[in-house]
DNA sequence: AATGAATGAGCGTTCATTCAT
DNA sequence: TATGAATGAACGCTCATTCAT
């Protein structure tokens, strides 16, 4: 990929990371952060939606990547399962703002509608992507037999979302449960056992 | 409150289940959904900001009440939690967008700071009120003897998330699993029982 | 008419007449020259062009009322052409670049195509007005028994543009016949004369 | 001429043809369709005004030859003038804005002072070239008795005017007044004869 | 209290021009 | 000589906010 296209994610990137989606996340604003002119952005993209969109999906492809790069050395069940929510928090925690508004599952009217096409496509396709993901980890409980056979997709859905939400909570700290992070994942783990079981 | 700020609210509601947050959510539109002159809106609110924020805050309230008005003739636990579930699809379903955004638990820099901060204090009110609501509903559980006796709150806080994210699947349908309304519920169901035995 | 609105046509046309049509024809320009906010112009026309193409249709309809007011004390027929060409003459060199552009009966991809639709069929309408005002004026020599009658809409469209050239003529000194202005109405009305004879 | 300034020349005219003046008229256009690069065209123009008003100089040249080129078979009046008025038709109804523009006899602010200066000379010239060749046409009515002798320039200009603005009255079409191609020819050199007579 | 005409800061976007290669 | 990536001034336009009525 281009440098200068690599320099605009990454300003878009920092940007939203600091002020958010919405506060002067200006043409302006992001050709000053990615140190090029204001003309240069639409060198690369035809449009600010543009510039947002392709960021977004660079943002997921990044994250996925790092979701699901696996832990060949850990092949212990519990071991992997902990490991992934330990990754995912970590992912979430430094890149807050972009996990919530992924979460939500709707770019909110953010950018048009093809564009928001494009992004709901890819957020499906890395999603089924995690759901394999899942499942492999998943299927090593199996073989250990601390598991039941999962045959059915919708729980390991259930499942993903049980981790995702759990660690939003964590991070938003909504409420009086107070939970260290190593308790959170130990609770997270006793559910999903449960589920299996 | 004032009929005015009433009218406005709703406008606000309007616009964005029509035309969602971002698109021509002007003051001059929502004047005139609202009925009232431009400057009128001002002497209700300080800024645009805190139209959107106030207006926020009055749809939880409301969708927050429609959620938990005990059904109160429904004293079987597992008809309580069909009851329930239904309930918040069909709020979800009509109101995509608002509750997309609040699922997302960050209004994403769409304002500022101390009015953000208003919300998420509201929000975390009316989560402990879910969670006590939902609390109810299992001890009827309980005192069926159907589940196990729950003294545990995070494990309530994930039933919720389950519930809620289930919901948000089904709405989105962002993958494969094609379920009806009445085999999600279903679902949903089990995961919740076999996590409380 | 509101206030405003002409504000603006007659900063328009100030702006026309001293730096023509494209140098800075800009809306920050119009609105400081109108002496209103940027944003004022928007309040009374749908984008730039409307306003350029209004304005023209608002020049047009002027200078027509002041080509064709009768001079109805006039009733001797080459006075009264005498009188129109002379009256023809300043108009156009008071305000030589709009006439100029008028009289090119294009608007050479100035606008966008629907509101050059509008510029035309207004034009048509006055040149209609206009031939018929000739009409007129040439009727008057044929009572008088100077010219012989004219039942051909063609010459008398001749005899319009032959006056409205031999000025543009005039105007843009564009050669070495030097005549001055009594002069050329003199000629332009022998040819006129031997045309209708 | 270098052979890639008359490329770019070509550019725009091409360009002048197919979507007028003001649209998309751009430096990166020329190039584009003139196959150099964008740089290339600031080797052989100081400015885009300047590739503009060389642009305009050369087709108004081009132009002149195809006018001017004696048809010198026809050695007839009525023939030559019949041709004349044919080929200048052709010429304007094959390049309407090209033409449009010139009549209008300004530029209209299209360009610099400077540039706008050269143009107004050339088409002073060229306007010289042309009725020096409509006089020799007319020499040959007055050789032949067809017309008496023309010795007065202004005539030539307004006979040369007629006929052009006959032309873009038909071109234009308007108004009601509906000639097919040779009663128009006729009507106009009818009415030249008779200021000719 | 209620209004909406007026405003101008600020935005997305274009494009003539430069300059390193 | 020829190029096109990079630039930023300048534009058309929007819209939150003000204020005279």
């Amino acid at each position: 990929m281009s440098n200068k296209k690599e320099q605009i994610f990454n300003a878009v990137i920092t940007h939203i990371k600091e002020e958010g989606f919405l506060n002067h996340l200006t043409i302006s604003e992001i050709a000053k952060k990615a140190d090029v002119g204001k003309g240069t952005v639409y060198e690369y993209f035809n449009s600010k939606d543009e510039v947002i969109a392709e960021t977004i999906i660079y943002m997921m492809e990044e994250t996925s990547h790092k979701i699901i790069s696996r832990q060949d050395k850990i092949t212990n069940f519990k071991d992997a399962l902990y490991y992934h929510i330990k990754t995912l928090m970590h992912l979430f925690i430094e890149n807050s703002s972009f996990h919530t508004m992924l979460m939500s599952q709707d770019i909110g009217g953010l950018i048009n509608e093809s564009l928001k096409q494009k992004i709901m496509k890819k957020l499906k396709e890395l999603k089924m992507k995690y759901r394999e993901y899942l499942g492999h980890i998943l299927q090593q409980g199996v073989k250990e037999g601390s598991i039941q056979e999962v045959n059915d997709a919708f729980t390991v859905v259930c499942i993903g979302n049980l981790i995702v939400t759990s660690i939003m909570h964590y991070i938003h700290n909504c409420d009086d449960i107070t939970l260290d992070k190593d308790e959170l994942v130990d609770k997270v783990l006793q559910i999903i056992l449960k589920i299996l079981t």
